[in-house]
RNA sequence: GAGCCACUACAUUCUG
């Protein structure tokens, strides 16, 4: 079973649907008993695509077959529901979640400020990140989540006033810490890509420089916005410097 | 019994 569990965790991986719902099947065929990680694993598979009717099948059939829910289950549901646009949704998973005496982790959390973006709802997810954040100060994807509802909706002296608080966090240690927390790339990209779709180029690259200043290292999806942006502007030989500036730091061509 | 870590779940670009 355990190794079932690891080909359909490949399957899903490269988004092979037929595959791993196959190997589920099979794995019954067998008289193999699907676990908890079985079901999660392809409930979050759909759930990455948004597919979440199919989602809803994977669940339905993990409780039939006796298993409840646990807080994987629950996260990718709130992720199916987020990606497809429909907060609302969402929202009424995590009640359910809560109900059933699940705690929400930083990830349910992540995953229903994210639903509230994508919806177009910054207040709510401005609420939804409050909370999370009294339990878990500091979740950076949590921070991304909220910084591209931000963007999303083009109000970024929000996210620039988030940022600028994450960045302030991360200079000095949290109390009972030894070491400040170290930022991600990612929370200076979802900025950046802000700033890219508003064709912005100058804030682009502030915040790409202040990335580097706050000594995060630009990984792949941070150039990936940045040539983006010079050719979004217009500006192909910035393209050209970018992309031979990423080669040489070690970025690799998608 | 307790604490760290790892496992199936979270955010940013592109691809599919």
């Amino acid at each position: 079973v355990g190794m079932m569990n690891v080909l359909i965790l490949a399957y899903s991986g490269k988004k092979r649907y037929e595959d791993a719902t196959r190997a589920y099947r099979k794995m019954r065929a067998l008289g193999m008993e699907p676990t908890r990680t079985t079901y999660n694993t392809l409930i979050a598979m759909f759930a990455r695509d948004s597919r979440t009717r199919e989602a809803e099948g994977v669940l339905r059939q993990m409780q039939a077959s006796g298993l409840y829910p646990d807080v994987y289950t629950y996260t990718s549901l709130l992720t199916a529901y987020g990606r497809a646009g429909r907060a609302e949704e969402a929202q009424a998973v995590f009640r359910d979640m809560v109900m059933c005496k699940i705690m929400p982790s930083p990830h349910s959390y992540t995953s229903l400020v994210d639903a509230y973006g994508r919806a177009g709802d910054a207040e709510k997810a401005e609420r939804v990140f409050k909370e999370m954040t009294r339990k878990y100060p500091f979740h950076l994807p949590g921070y991304a989540a909220l910084l591209g509802a931000y963007c999303r909706e083009g109000v970024m002296d929000k996210a620039e006033d988030l940022l600028r608080r994450l960045v302030r966090l991360a200079t000095v240690p949290a109390p009972g810490e030894s070491a400040p927390m170290k930022l991600s790339p990612a929370v200076f990209n979802v900025v950046m890509g802000g700033y890219r779709k508003i064709l912005d180029l100058d804030r682009v690259l502030f915040t790409f420089e202040r990335m580097l200043a706050a000594g995060v290292d630009a990984d792949q999806a941070s150039f990936h916005v940045l040539i983006g942006a010079y050719a979004a502007c217009g500006d192909y030989d910035g393209a050209v410097f970018a992309f031979r500036e990423m080669v040489e730091v070690a970025g690799i061509v998608p």
